[in-house]
Order: C-alpha cells, then sequence, then structure tokens
DNA sequence: CTAGGGGTAATC
DNA sequence: GATTACCCCTAG
C-alpha cells in the first residue's frame, strides 16, 4: 500500500491550492523515508508551499525556511543548486529584513532586530555549515544593511527599492526549474505507459513488423515537434506552470507522450509538461490512462524492453483510481461545464474576439434600468445573429443587481428618505466647508462626517445650490 | 466626482 | 403656488 500513499500524497502535493491539505504537513504525517521517490515527494511538498505562501503573497521567514529546506533535499539527491534558488533566498532574505524599514530612521522600528534576526543567526549558521546559498551577492545585502544602521542616505534609498518584486520573479523563476526537474507525476507515467503499450498493440494488430519501434518512432517525431514549440512559448507555459496547475492540460490523448527509459538526453524536454498531472490531468488519466490499465492486465507480455507494470502496480493504480474519482468526488463540486453538457468536442473556450458592434441597439433616452437587461437584449438578438458570432459560446455573467446609489438610501430602494431639513449647524458646516475645500462636496463631507452623517454629497450639492439662489 | 437639468412629494 | 429636500440622469 505504500505505493497509494506515495501517489495519493502526490495527487494532493501537486493539486494547487487545495486548502485543506498543508504538503508538509502531509509528508510529516505519512511519514516517509529517505528514498530517492520520498525525496522527489518532499521536495514537491516544500515547491507547493512555497508556491501557496506566493498565492497568499506572503513573502516571510518562513519561505526562507523553505529554500533552507530544498536546499538540503537538493544535496540529498545530489543535485546541484541552481542560481535561482541561490538569489531567490539572497532577495527573500533582504525582502524579509527591508520590510522592517517603515519607519523613516533604522533605530526607531524592529529593522535592527531583523537584521540580527536574520543575517547574525540565520545567515551565520548557513555560513558555518558551509551552504551554498550563502553567495557573493548575500554577502554584499549583509554589508550593505549593516551599513544603513548607521548611514540615513543609505537606508533610505535601500527602504525605497522595490526588493519584494525581485525575490518574487526568482522564486517563481526558481519554482518553474524545480517543477520542470521534478518531472511527470507517477500517475502520468502509468498513464503514459499504459497508452503506449496500447498504441503498439494497435500498430501490432495492423500488422507492422516492428510496431513498438513504429510507435516509439512516431512519438519521438512528434516530440520533436512539440518540443520546438515548448521552447518558443516557454514563458507561456511558464506562467500557465506552477501559477495555474490546476487547469491542468490537454489529456494525454495528445501525442507528445515519450518513453521515459528509451532516450534519456530528452529527460528536459520530457519535464515540459510538469505539473500536467493536477486535477483535470487525472480527469484525463482516467479515461485515457486507467481504463486501460485493466486491458493491459488481461494481455500480459509485448516484447521488447517496452516497460510495463507489475502485478503490484496494476492492482495499486486501480485502486488508485477508485481512490481519486472518490477523492474527487468529494473535492471538486461539478463543474458548470461538466453540468451544462457532456464534453462533445466543441471548443468552449472563452471568446476574446471583440464582438461586431451592436448595430441595433438604440438608447432610449437615459431610462436603462426600465430596458431589458443587457444579457437578456444580447440573448435575444443570438437568435438572429448567430452566424455573425461564428456559433460561439459567449460567457454571460448573471446581470448584476445595482447598487444604491446613495449610501444614505436604506434597504428598499422604492422607499424615499423622510424629508430632513437642513439644521442651522449643517448649513454653517457647509458654508465653512465652501470656503476651505470649494464646491468639493466629497472633501466638505468627510471633513465633518459627524454633521453631514445622514447627507450626501449630492445633498451638500443641492443644498448649497439652493443656498446660493 | 461634480455640475446642472429636471421630477416628485412634503411643507409653507 | 413657491419652496425645499430628495432623487435620478447625463455630460464632462
Amino acid at each position: 500500500m505504500e505505493v497509494i500513499d506515495k501517489w495519493v500524497a502526490e495527487f494532493f502535493i501537486r493539486r494547487q491550492q487545495n486548502p485543506r491539505v498543508s504538503p508538509t504537513n502531509l509528508l510529516s504525517a505519512m511519514k516517509f523515508g529517505d528514498s530517492p521517490d520520498c525525496i522527489k515527494l518532499k521536495i514537491s511538498s516544500v515547491l507547493r508551499d512555497i508556491s501557496n505562501s506566493l498565492i497568499k503573497g506572503t513573502l516571510d521567514e518562513g519561505t526562507l525556511d523553505l529554500l533552507e529546506i530544498l536546499e538540503k533535499l537538493m544535496l540529498q539527491q545530489h543535485s546541484v543548486l541552481t542560481e535561482s534558488h541561490k538569489s531567490a533566498y539572497c532577495w527573500t532574505a533582504v525582502e524579509c529584513t527591508v520590510r522592517f524599514m517603515w519607519p523613516l530612521s533604522a533605530s526607531d522600528g524592529f529593522f535592527n532586530d531583523a537584521l540580527k534576526r536574520i543575517w547574525t543567526k540565520r545567515i551565520w549558521i548557513l555560513k558555518e555549515s558551509g551552504s551554498g546559498l550563502v553567495t557573493y551577492d548575500l554577502l554584499k545585502w549583509e554589508a550593505d544593511l549593516e551599513v544603513s544602521l548607521e548611514d540615513p542616505e543609505l537606508y533610505q534609498r535601500i527602504r525605497e527599492t522595490n526588493v519584494r518584486y525581485t525575490a518574487i520573479s526568482f522564486l517563481n523563476q526558481l519554482l518553474k526549474e524545480q517543477w520542470e526537474l521534478l518531472g511527470s507525476s507517477a500517475l502520468e507515467l502509468v498513464a503514459q505507459r499504459t497508452f503506449l503499450k496500447r498504441n503498439a498493440q494497435n500498430v501490432d494488430n495492423r500488422g507492422d513488423p516492428n510496431p513498438v519501434d513504429e510507435s516509439m518512432r512516431r512519438l519521438k517525431s512528434d516530440n520533436i515537434k512539440e518540443g520546438g514549440t515548448s521552447q518558443e512559448e516557454e514563458g507561456n507555459e511558464n506562467n500557465r506552470g506552477n501559477a495555474s496547475d490546476v487547469e491542468g492540460v490537454g489529456c494525454l490523448e495528445s501525442d507528445n507522450i515519450k518513453e521515459r527509459g528509451t532516450s534519456e538526453e530528452e529527460e528536459g524536454n520530457e519535464n515540459n509538461r510538469e505539473n500536467a498531472n493536477d486535477v483535470e490531468g487525472v480527469g484525463c488519466l482516467e479515461s485515457d490512462g486507467f481504463d486501460k490499465v485493466d486491458a493491459a492486465d488481461e494481455e500480459e507480455t509485448i516484447g521488447g524492453p517496452e516497460p510495463s507494470l507489475d502485478k503490484g502496480d496494476k492492482t495499486a493504480a486501480r485502486e488508485l483510481k477508485e481512490l481519486l474519482l472518490e477523492i474527487q468526488g468529494h473535492i471538486e463540486p461539478p463543474t458548470r461545464q461538466e453540468e451544462q453538457e457532456p464534453n462533445n468536442g466543441i471548443d468552449h473556450s472563452v471568446d476574446v474576439t471583440p464582438q461586431p458592434a451592436m448595430s441595433n441597439r438604440t438608447r432610449t433616452g437615459g431610462q436603462d434600468r426600465n430596458e431589458t437587461p443587457d444579457n437578456a437584449n444580447e440573448i435575444e438578438k443570438g437568435s438572429n445573429s448567430q452566424g455573425t458570432w461564428s456559433g460561439r459560446v459567449r460567457p454571460r455573467l448573471p446581470t448584476p443587481v445595482p447598487l444604491n446609489v446613495s449610501p444614505l438610501k436604506k434597504e428598499n430602494s422604492n422607499v424615499r428618505r423622510p424629508k430632513k431639513f437642513w439644521t442651522p449647524e449643517e448649513v454653517e458646516a457647509l458654508r465653512e466647508g465652501v470656503k476651505e475645500y470649494g464646491k468639493s462636496w466629497k472633501d466638505i463631507k468627510n471633513a465633518n462626517p459627524a454633521v453631514f452623517a445622514e447627507r450626501t454629497e449630492v445633498d451638500l450639492k443641492d443644498k448649497w445650490r439652493n443656498l446660493v439662489r
């Protein structure tokens, strides 16, 4: 069952924004060992934690902890520390210190405490341990921050630097690189293998003399093509990667699937799919991967180097499939798309193409609130103008409930406020306000919130209009 | 956000 | 009927 544990853990960790699961808590609860698989899982959890903290906008000393843990895990699997990792650590450390520079002077706040806590203690320990995170840049920052304690000009300069942006950029870069290095998840690999096996069998049935080779050749050639575009679109890919991996990727039906182990040099390329195995991805695996596991179960062997699942893996895969379906049922409420209609291959993507001008639309003397709402209007027109929209489904949001214009207008907008005469205090405050602020009704009201508590800016304007008449 | 036109209902 | 307070709308 340990394989199930790992796969389920991986499923949760790779899935973004699951508020009920903290990756590190999950791992500590499951007590994994130090096998290479487990280290990968731990790295995934650290990456997910960093990603979550970026999403939440929390960039603090906890992030430094995570980066230090990540370094240790990288050492355990004998990986080289990347430049992005070093830079991310350096700039996050600076950000954690600079955030305490809010007072104008270094001596007025917690800056000194932060300096001691982060640089004198934490980074000293790193230096002692010979950590690769201690870089020239880090030491340079350390010196500058020390000097800024005594040098108000430098303090001001650092205070005004946008360190946070740089830190976030490096953290994002680190996440992207590390997710790519981690490559496909176990779930996806199983699906890839079974898909390849199925493909090979299909070719075999057609009487091809060398089915596996042919299948591999086709996949490889497709891959080369895909690889090219992937490289070109790296920026986009990057954006989608960690930031939106819940979206998943296209189903494994696409031919961008490789055989792991047939060519090691393609490793990096393979990783383009990185977080492809999130929820939607699992959905695809379900139909394209696991369903085939049962079939593969019966037809045992394919000749050659084709990797196949052993009995244990197959049982595990079957159990996992059921488990995932159950978990998914609990976690994911059915999406609107699922509710509306089965996927029939129609592109439901949001159409952002500018819509043709609504030539029939006319304004009717400004009484829009009595008109049919915009949406309904367009739906109605849609029956006549479908052709011009190429039959695409245009997303429609519900017509928003109009806000009360006046903050003094209470619940029922049809009921007028009771008439309230202006008191001499109010009139006086208005006169004073106009003297001071001119006809800036908002400023006048804000300057006398108590006096004008029951007046709007428009009331002030109207009253002034009456006064000067 | 403000200015100004104008409608409605209460009050004088 | 005039005034006042409130409201709505449009234009800039």
